[in-house]
DNA sequence: GCCGATCTTGACACTATCGCTACGAGTTAT
DNA sequence: ATAACTCGTAGCGATAGTGTCAAGATCGGC
């Protein structure tokens, strides 16, 4: 739970642990980003208006890494912000006053998703790389020095091994990634799915795992 | 998308399909739940206060045998009714008056989680062949090389493999693929239809399974 | 305030796909 | 029996889509 006013952070943390919810506070975004860092959230609770940081990029630096459920509390109810949050990877938007069973219920929502989906599987082979989506690593297959992804690659990577065998669109590459704005510059991902390919393909010109559908998308194989 | 008044229904269609979004509409609860069984949709938008069912009783209703992703669009800003609402299985709620940016912002953003999550995978056998709709992949039977097909093959066979058995008019798959305005152009349909048959037929000479119906359309038959 | 890494943006061949025309075979109507 | 029609197949130029290279813009760390 992050929020720069103290009574607050004291009135939600007592709430939320009488409900049995574990609780870690910040009350800045740099604390936020180095405590979810330090121990991996299930949830995050985010107050925009911090005095540190703008909230969607509190929110960005922790989607470059992982995709934790976020909910943003705000006290701006403008349209403008909750796009951009929303788009910004945020889950949910909640505008204050608030009730708190209302929060509570909304926590259960996106709980609810997520709880369904956590697979197992965080490991994938492509080829002979073995990628750690939630340890961020790739490791080649001789041991060697690992290969360094950039965040957005790690981005795009991450959508495509979490659909394994399936076409995803380019339309929601480009929208995930990049925003809904971006839903047509096809060239960003020409641009970094070669990267992609030069780090994670044995022969980058004839892609085995990494493979383009013309006019559609880009499948993973594995 | 669920709503009682026709206006606001139009109005969100608009919106909507001008975003490439394809929009059933439904004016009571009734008719949404025996539309969404029809055609299953990939998100439903539902207004409540509909005349015939509590707005609670929908969502469970479609709860009861599918996990599409439900936003609530509703009048009453009572706490007691959101979490009622998020409690028996919508994803999101939104108070009205709205945004439209915002709707489409909260679509993207359950969509966004989903789009990775889904697994009601659509399978059709065509002949020896297994065709994945949602994954976008034909397989061969030998579990050998994969057969791929353009997008306007895709496009072709997924209108004739979503009426199975059924028989489809030049005019609709016409119109559908290119347009209202190349009603007309049977040569197209036969082109295409040649190539699906060189695909996936074992005798592309006396199809099985994509049949033409002289004079009327054409048919696919599992 | 500088420097390296990363992200944008533009440009250009190359290829597969598309739109379109044409023609013979089969079928139905007259 | 002949004509009119529809269907399957082949072939072609045009074009949209893709891979690739390169350079400017931006960000973050020292």
């Amino acid at each position: 739970m992050v929020d720069d006013e103290p009574q607050i952070l004291r009135a939600m943390r007592i709430n939320l642990r009488a409900r049995d919810y574990e609780v870690d506070v910040a009350a800045d975004g740099g604390t936020a980003l180095r405590a979810a860092a330090a121990r991996p959230p299930d949830l995050v609770v985010l107050d925009l208006g911090l005095p540190d940081m703008e909230g969607a990029e509190v929110i960005r630096g922790l989607r470059g890494w992982t995709t934790v459920p976020i909910i943003v509390l705000s006290g701006r109810a403008d349209s403008a912000d909750k796009v951009a949050a929303l788009d910004a990877g945020a889950d949910d938007y909640v505008t204050k006053p608030f009730g708190v069973d209302e929060l509570l219920a909304r926590i259960r929502a996106v709980t609810r998703r997520i709880g369904a989906t956590t697979d197992a599987t965080p490991v994938v082979k492509v080829g002979a790389f073995t990628v750690d989506l939630s340890a961020r690593t790739v490791d080649p297959p001789d041991g060697g020095g690992e290969v360094r992804l950039t965040p957005t690659e790690w981005h795009l990577l991450e959508i495509l091994l979490r659909n394994p065998g399936k076409l995803v669109s380019q339309r929601q590459l480009l929208q995930d990634v990049w925003g809904p704005q971006y839903q047509t510059e096809t060239n960003y991902l020409r641009q970094y799915m070669a990267q992609l390919r030069r780090k994670l393909e044995a022969d980058p010109g004839h892609p085995r795992h990494l493979l383009t559908e013309p006019g559609m998308g880009y499948r993973f194989q594995p």
